[in-house]
DNA sequence: CGCAGTCGCGCAAACGTTTGCGGCCGAGTT
DNA sequence: AACTCGGCCGCAAACGTTTGCGCGACTGCG
């Protein structure tokens, strides 16, 4: 079971007739040993198949080449962050080890986990976790590393974010163009109490950029048969309507069509998030790019990592943007 | 910025005017240490709030308490897999260090990151990679730790999966019994060169089961727009549509219904997976628990590395399920 | 009161790297 | 020819734990 262990670093020592300290400087690229020399270790290494112990080596050196991402995964949102995460991560030699941070209501649990977690990680991305009486930055606290938090924010650490007003902005905007002066907004509740809020911001954004007549009705994450009622109770009769999710605005028109009203010649929908089922679906969305977002938050928390301080970063706000599909157009 | 280092097991060990190693026995509840010192030290531990330090520990026992997962994250489904390992994995005392095996088709690539997992972790999960040609078994070989695969199986590894064959007979089944005698089978073809292909199985076990006539597609995962015009024509006429996935079925049945098709009185759909967006939907479909699969998955690999034979350990097949919403009916 | 057995604890050697420091040797300078 | 200087490399001490081994003291028995 246990393989003939990998080779060490002393074994393509001694099968070269240097010093350990060679071998590790050879392997570091340093220049103080000859370039010579160097290729022969590397030769060697490349020989024997050996790879650096990262344990030994984050011991000594004191970093573990590891980011820590807490998020809660059941959802397709995180899902595609981490792909951006791994790839700038692995350009940048660090692994990342996940904690799932959905779930658990036991709060003490929480950062029971954040505190070991903080011990295996040289810095933490924090997912769209909601900052709920100052639990998010307790939590950052305990953490004891670098981070930089995605969808939500923390005074004096750095983020990367939308603009969830603007969101609502665009898709007002859009709506109204098309000659839209009326307008039903749907939103989901968060559907933990450790989630954040976004649907407020967009529906807060919409209302303020729309102008005409618009109401805004929360839907609980409760039995979805009620939801449905609310759903088709909110959208009745007004010609467009805003769902600050594109799996609420996906779950609407697919109701709306149910019941006669066709989108969207007779109500235009648009939804948030660019969802993977939007383009197939043609639903008109405002969509981020969820892997960019990973991508902007892990070479920030590089930098902060390499000792930039917080003070010199600048939170990124990434950009949106309208994606015109089929479910809206002028009204009927 | 970095914060006033952490307490370490000496600092404990002084405060109390004991010997670290006597710290260490009783931080890790060992007998031969007095109850009385060890409460002593235990609640000094939590006064200094001392936390181990799991990169020296891992180094002088030589694990590293830490599980790797290799998945292509940018699916739903990953995600959902990650959640049910994350509980067992925090219950073991486990942490989880994922690797995006999408994208990068570099295989040489692949399998440098993959040993250097193989030196972070002490096992890992593999998800949904396909057995190319051995490459799967070369890409195992080279983590040199314990490993269970998750959907896909390699001879002499552990694996736990659904049977897709079964899945393709329940909705089989199902059709049947409210009486159809045609239908049309609707597959994608795997997104990337090293995703595993579901649907082929799915495809035959329904065919198989079925009886009466139907016809299989395979859709590329080329632009939706002739993907459009493939659905619509392999579907044009049959009273009933298998889809191998829900996000294929959620489109299908949008698309029949933009197209003048009702469902479910016109055409019943059935997908598998049981999508997030299935339940709002109302989409009839073989439902498989992918956390219970990444539960079962990240146990058995507790076990191996703990050193139980991998032969002493069976495969497991996680239960599927037909969960019967609205989009399937009797023929109209 | 003496001895064996036990229990609790400390000492020090590991685990596999990295890195400051010092030493050797050859080349360049006067 | 002596002296210096720089380029390469080895020695050994860390990093923070865990653990085999041994030692002292205390208990209980003869």
């Amino acid at each position: 079971m246990t393989p003939p262990d990998r080779p060490r670093l002393i074994d393509v020592a001694t099968r070269l007739n240097v010093a350990p300290s060679t071998v590790s400087r050879a392997l570091a690229g340093s220049d103080s040993v000859s370039a010579s020399t160097r290729e022969r270790v590397r030769e060697m290494a490349r020989e024997l198949g050996y790879i650096v112990n990262p344990v030994a080596s984050g011991l000594k050196r004191g970093r573990t080449l590891n980011i820590g991402l807490v998020a809660v995964m059941n959802h397709w949102y995180a899902g595609a962050v981490t792909s951006g995460i791994d790839r700038v991560a692995a350009d940048c030699g660090y692994d990342f080890v996940v904690m799932n941070s959905g779930g658990g209501s036991d709060e003490e649990l929480l950062f029971e986990r954040a505190r070991r977690l903080g011990t295996r990680v040289d810095g933490v991305l924090i997912l769209d976790v909601a900052p709920e009486q100052g639990a998010l930055a307790r939590l950052i606290e305990s953490l004891a590393v670098p981070v930089v938090t995605l969808g939500c924010s923390v005074p004096g650490v750095v983020s990367v974010r939308v603009d969830n007003h603007e969101i609502g902005g665009l898709a007002a905007g859009h709506l109204r163009e098309l000659g839209h002066d009326e307008a039903a907004v749907l939103t989901f509740e968060p559907p933990t109490a450790t989630a954040i809020d976004n649907g407020r911001l967009r529906a807060a954004g919409f209302a303020a950029a729309f102008g005409g007549s618009s109401r805004v009705t929360r839907l609980g994450r409760t039995d979805h048969s009620v939801r449905r009622d609310l759903i088709l109770d909110a959208t009745d009769g007004v010609s467009s309507v805003f769902c600050t999710s594109d799996a609420l605005a996906i779950e609407t028109v697919a109701l709306l069509g149910q019941h006669g009203r066709n989108v969207p010649d007779d109500v235009s929908v648009v939804g948030v998030d660019d969802h993977p089922l939007s383009l197939p679906l043609g639903l008109t969305t405002i969509a981020q790019c969820p892997e960019m977002m990973g991508d902007a938050a892990t070479h920030l928390l590089v930098e902060l990592m390499n000792g930039v301080p917080a003070s010199d970063l600048d939170d990124v706000l990434v950009e949106v943007e309208l994606v015109r599909r089929s479910t809206s157009a002028e009204p009927g």
